[in-house]
DNA sequence: TTGATTCCCATAAAATCCCATGCTATACCA
DNA sequence: TGGTATAGCATGGGATTTTATGGGAATCAA
């Protein structure tokens, strides 16, 4: 999947990029979106990922565990379901624009069976980020001679 | 399933937020709300899932054991059921809302196939306590660069 | 009767739906 | 090859419907 800018508008509507609604439009016709644990964007998914998450975590622990009832806490107290209308748009919340720093463009990035969505000069130094990431921890992939250090 | 904010009136009436009932109403047009066991909230739920608690607790624990009855006890002891009027709201009990220290709003925080009532201030506190907690238990989901050395 | 609880209606605000428009990429034809 | 028609998409604006919430009437209980 491609990274694609959208526009949000002043009610908070954004089209979801037509190659992400065609993948989902298989299942159903909603996605789940939440606040990333640890970036400042926007996750999405769908709501049988959503659910298998819930199922792994609710089988990997004790049943009343601490643990367990914070987890849950915050994926689902986080978690909602945003439907798509026939012209495919999400309505975001001001919760998650505001986490996600949001205005009035948002850029969509493929992360394999979920997806995000960032604020688009939020998205370019990340995407810098991690770039250099990978070329510091796998240097055989960096075809330049080593010049610095 | 989201956290959302509504207002109890001097009546004790809240509305359950429309996404909770919309999930519920396929099947009836009440819920089973009792007071949590580990926090200061109130926990509500289908009685179809809380027969499936019991299960669960029956299943986890020695049938004789002291502690399977004192759980099943403090939980079915106070559990009671909310129907909801045609515009979707629940009078919940001064019980209730002392326990959970609500006076006049209440948020909603969605927990898979439950969801809590909270003290809008605890709730917050909450919030924050989970994600600290989490991201210190699981630094492998902690992006951030490490500052420090 | 009095106090409390339940039901019903009214309203404002917010969420949702629907239609119109312009853009872009692709296909098709000369 | 170049030019044009076409279909799909993103986007804007307005109309419609839902939802939350307040107040009051009706019902029930003590």
């Amino acid at each position: 999947m491609d990274t694609i800018v959208n526009k949000v508008d002043a009610k908070g509507r954004v089209s979801l990029p037509s190659d992400y609604r065609s993948i989902i439009k298989e299942l159903s016709t909603e996605i789940v979106c939440y606040r990333s644990l640890t970036a400042p964007c926007i996750e999405g998914c769908t709501e049988e990922l959503l659910d298998k998450l819930a199922a792994d975590i609710e089988n990997s622990m004790d049943f009343f565990s601490q643990e367990q009832d914070d987890l849950t806490n915050l994926i689902f107290g986080d978690a909602k379901r945003f439907p798509f209308d026939s012209t495919g748009r999400i309505v975001l919340t001001e919760k998650l624009l505001k986490h996600a720093q949001i205005t009035d463009a948002a850029v969509f990035v493929g992360k394999g069976r979920k997806f995000q969505i960032w604020n688009p000069e939020n998205w370019e130094k990340e995407e810098a980020r991690i770039r250099a990431e990978v070329l510091k921890n796998r240097p055989q992939l960096n075809r330049q001679p080593q010049e610095a250090k």
